[in-house]
DNA sequence: GTTACATCTCCATTGTTCTGGAAATGACGT
DNA sequence: ACGTCATTTCCAGAACAATGGAGATGTAAC
């Protein structure tokens, strides 16, 4: 039984939507990888290069996406990562994956996919 | 060891992008959902009630980005969901996780969430 | 070859998102 | 209270994405 919460259509569209574009993207990752203490928004400008009103605006948009959470510490604003909506993200796209309500994982894991054309590594 | 292929940031960025639009947010997850043997583009139209140049150009992302495959099959073009670009783009996102490059499911796993603030159901 | 059918391409219109400078806000130390 | 520093809000121009009707293309049956 997992802990994610099951997310409804618009939040996963609002969490996909701010993952899609360049500059949130590596904000996100490199918060992933900064862990639970996080960077302070002008850590992460200078870090990727950013300008701070941009990077204040993308943000903002992750913040309301709820893919990553702000706190403050002394005048820095401290970002991290909320692996929380990502989970719920990939479980509302595998839902009920294959039409199977129980074979979610049994059909639709990696290396399980059963390819109709037969080539399976077509990815990029 | 996954089979999952690993994707560059710009094969994320077109599986995401593709993702974060509603129609073909319904699109992927109705080909998810009808599983290997996947639907006529006209069943889709029909499923969704979308117009036949608007789907078709929303088919165009997805297969683009590599997140769908086409096959012919009669007067029909199928489609069906390819569950490996999924795959990779989680595994980008979480890649490197907390920055231990071994500890990726140890920290960032769904429910082993360590949150700074203390409250984590904070999704939606 | 002709007809019927499924799907795609073209294109103009409309709406949305990104960008970054300048100024406003808020928090802190003294 | 004041100066300082970190971050956000405001704004307008540029770039990009979605929509759907009409017509083109490809496939198959007769």
């Amino acid at each position: 039984m997992p802990t994610t919460a099951k997310l409804a259509q618009k939040d996963v569209l609002g969490a996909l939507g701010a993952l899609s574009q360049e500059t949130r993207l590596e904000i996100f990752r490199l918060l992933v990888q900064s862990g639970p203490r996080g960077r302070a928004a002008g850590a992460i400008a200078q870090a990727l290069g950013v300008p701070s009103a941009t990077l204040s605006f993308h943000l903002a948009v992750l913040t309301n996406a709820g893919l990553i959470v702000q706190r403050r510490e002394s005048r820095s604003l401290i970002y991290s990562a909320d692996y929380e909506v990502m989970d719920g993200v990939v479980g509302f796209l595998m839902e009920n994956c294959c039409g199977s309500p129980g074979a979610d994982e049994a059909c639709c894991a990696p290396g399980s996919v059963a390819e109709p054309g037969g080539k399976a590594s077509s990815a990029a």
